[in-house]
DNA sequence: GCTTGACCTGGAGCCCACTCCAGGTGGGAT
DNA sequence: ATCCCACCTGGAGTGGGCTCCAGGTCAAGC
């Protein structure tokens, strides 16, 4: 129950003063409170708000579709299916998005390996007869 | 021991035909072979090459630190270490990536939980006394 | 012999998501 | 009083990564 200058909130979410404006600017944030000097106030709400924006955005979802997110959102308890349905569309990407990295994330450690592989073998003078072998005279 | 065309290459690694042209302009793939006609006619060597490019790219490394990489491989065996480094903090940074993907995910996730509850709880006119309280007449 | 289609070039354009700027206001500290 | 700082606005600019375009060249098929 308390309110937030424009700094704190920046501070308090990452995002920065510029986009924070942007934000409420495309109608991501609904018109934020003022104070007499017209200077923005957040309430609560608004970090919270700002929370879920920070998490979409995170996984990658577009400023395009985060507002018809945001839209739904205003729409009221009706739209709340089709909430459902929006988010559980994009945790399935999310998942898809992982799987995917882990499997890139994969072959590049198969690459250090191999460049790993590669000095080993060149430290490794006499590679493979060196303690126990008696050929070497 | 083959070549392709560009065409062939796009169907293949998935890149556009554009954007294979634009990656060898800046430098990312060195110049690629021509034919008579003056047409690119890529190796095995140049899909592999894309390959690992595929896999930076997708693991979001930018295209100024695929360029150094890139750099590294014309510069022969000496660089070897310097790769290893290079790709042992770009898979930290993939590790990083995917832990805070997961995290955003399971934010979005207990949203989505959170508005089931609601439905549901819409969905049971009288909430938690119906069956076996008798304090309802 | 003409069309079609895959390719070529240099350069301009585009999209996204910010980010910066100039010029201005109001309020608190020294 | 004056300074500084955090904030305001509308609008322009930026950076990354492509993507598109006009105008042109070959090669092969009908």
């Amino acid at each position: 129950m308390s309110v937030y200058t424009p700094g704190q909130v920046a501070e308090e979410t990452g995002f920065s003063l510029d986009t924070l404006r942007y934000y409420e600017r495309i109608g991501l944030l609904e018109p934020i409170e003022r104070n007499a000097a017209g200077q923005r106030r957040f309430s609560d709400e608004d970090i919270g708000w700002l929370g879920m924006v920070r998490c979409l955005r995170d996984t990658g979802m577009p400023i395009a579709e985060m507002l018809r997110f945001t839209e739904l959102v205003r729409g009221g308890g009706e739209t709340i299916g089709d909430r459902i349905t929006l988010l559980e569309t994009h945790d399935h990407e999310v998942e898809a998005q992982i799987a995917r990295l882990r499997e890139r994330q994969a072959a590049i450690q198969r690459k250090i390996q191999h460049y790993r592989d590669i000095l080993a073998q060149r430290n490794t003078p006499t590679p493979r007869t060196r303690p126990e072998d008696p050929t070497t005279p």
